[in-house]
DNA sequence: CAGTATTCCTATTTAGTTGGTAGGAAGAGT
DNA sequence: ACTCTTCCTACCAACTAAATAGGAATACTG
């Protein structure tokens, strides 16, 4: 499995929100639970132009409400424990295994290849009953997936 | 997972090499074991000056062995049985998960991100566990590994 | 109703990887 | 010698990812 640099913000992201979201720890006027780009870019290190291209992603997929004006900003659209990281993986890059650019379910294969198609799905599969079953509530407050 | 063209290709000539080692159906002399490159990319539509380099990784990593000349080829080190797909992955592409291009066991995270790695340290385990167990005796049998 | 802060969206640049090719050099048989 | 095949290196083209820049749209403030 590659771990997008996309993906690996996205998740940093939205754990960041789900986290100033639930403890109010704003520096600014403290009015609620939105979190603003620039803050979340400046609390992970991720490049703040390239942040907001996957806050929107994010948005589209409908994890995130987002609100614009001075006092705008980011929160998760439901509570950390309905948030799966496969959910928000899916959200920025497709497919969670692909081969070859296509996904794990459109692949072809003839001779003495056809049963690889099956060890994909079955790959595929595997690593959506991690990503699948763990929340951002459980990343939060450190339980590990089962190993 | 992200399945390269070359692991891809690795893949489906290694079935190929164990499947004519076993069944003696070769076309020209018959003389015995040893499969040709020429061969291996015509059976299964593999560009033949690439998949040379792939075979090169497979015998650098121990699981082809091979012989130069006009009676020349690769045969398998090991029986079907004793090769599984994830040795194949692993010789050609390094770290079965990867995160931003460094295993997944070399990531460092900061603050709320930190269950993070526990995370792709689960996926890494999932997938091998799928890859380790599936061999190449498995494939050529139509033996699919448990959903 | 201006003014400002912020999200939102698109286009572009840059760097790295991947897929694929070409051309020999080295070894093995006849 | 001659032929066949693996071996090895260097190279090119296309694509993708990562990051940047610059502007529209939107919402609040005075």
């Amino acid at each position: 499995m590659y771990i997008s640099a996309r993906a690996d913000y996205a998740l940093r992201a939205m754990l960041a929100v789900a986290d100033t979201g639930s403890t109010d720890a704003g520096g600014g006027s403290g009015s609620g639970e939105l979190v603003k780009a620039a803050s979340l870019a400046d609390s992970q290190a991720i490049p703040l132009s390239f942040l907001q291209g996957i806050l929107l992603d994010l948005r589209r997929a409908g994890l995130l409400h987002s609100h614009r004006g001075t006092e705008g900003g980011y929160a998760l659209t439901r509570a950390p424990a309905e948030i799966s990281v496969g959910d928000v993986l899916r959200a920025v890059g497709g497919a969670l295994t692909s081969v070859r650019g296509m996904p794990a379910d459109r692949t072809g294969y003839h001779g003495v290849a056809t049963g690889l198609r099956d060890v994909w799905l079955a790959v595929d599969g595997a690593i959506a009953l991690v990503v699948d079953r763990t929340t951002l509530a459980d990343l939060l407050a450190d339980r590990a997936p089962a190993p």
